[in-house]
DNA sequence: GCCATAATACACCAAATGGTGTACTATAGA
DNA sequence: TCTATAGTACACCATTTGGTGTATTATGGC
């Protein structure tokens, strides 16, 4: 039974919460990885990786299929645009990001 | 000692990883409320409240002054701009989601 | 068949989270 | 001062996570 983050946004947001499993999507986001592709110079144990794609799997941000022995990786960028969703509907947040914007643009407009 | 989630954005993508943490957001989004105004009508403990509330201080989303009694919380949007900011370094992800961005701000600005 | 490799499964542990209940501190108001 | 209220602190527990090491499954190449 599962008893903790029982919704999807809330296994997103949770994926994302971790070093290794970011720089696993960022890797992704480039294309199609194995395990081991994917692993690569993150300092993590087999075992543990096996656990962080588990975590992100369970929060649908990544697809596999098997080809022989590899297990090839596929990003699957929904839930983060469900994510992002939830950050942008805050709109105090966004117009005060807005306004960043919008002194970027004076600046730029004005040489600076 | 911290061991777990030791960088900034760690604690931001967790402490958005729970329904009752996304609400007290969204509500003090609105503007600054109390303990007992952030709780209402979420079901949660008195003692469960303050331990969210901890985790929200924590990753920064808010802080807090006291005017007698009562605790002021008040949302700060900068963690969510670094959250934001991850997911659009992601191009992949991106460009599927600019056109409805897009949209958005057209409607944003048309006060729709 | 035999061996190497890719990846997971399982057992184990320390630490953090989600949750409850009770006690405590601080302040407001009568 | 007495009492009610706002909020936290603390003790306690079950579950999950982060992490390690070892065993197992599956496949490919010889």
């Amino acid at each position: 039974m599962v008893y903790y983050r029982e919704q999807p946004i809330d296994q997103t947001f949770f994926a994302l919460a971790h070093p290794v499993r970011r720089a696993v999507l960022e890797r992704l986001a480039e294309g199609d990885r194995t395990v081991a592709d994917v692993s690569a110079g993150l300092g993590e144990s087999p075992s543990q990786m096996t656990k962080h794609l588990q975590i992100l799997e369970r929060a649908a941000l990544l697809t596999r299929h098997k080809v022989g022995r590899f297990h090839q990786l596929h990003f699957e960028p929904k839930p983060l645009e469900d994510a992002m969703d939830w950050i942008i509907r805050h709109r105090q947040f966004w117009e005060s990001k807005f306004d960043a914007l919008e002194a970027y643009l004076h600046d730029l407009s004005e040489g600076k």
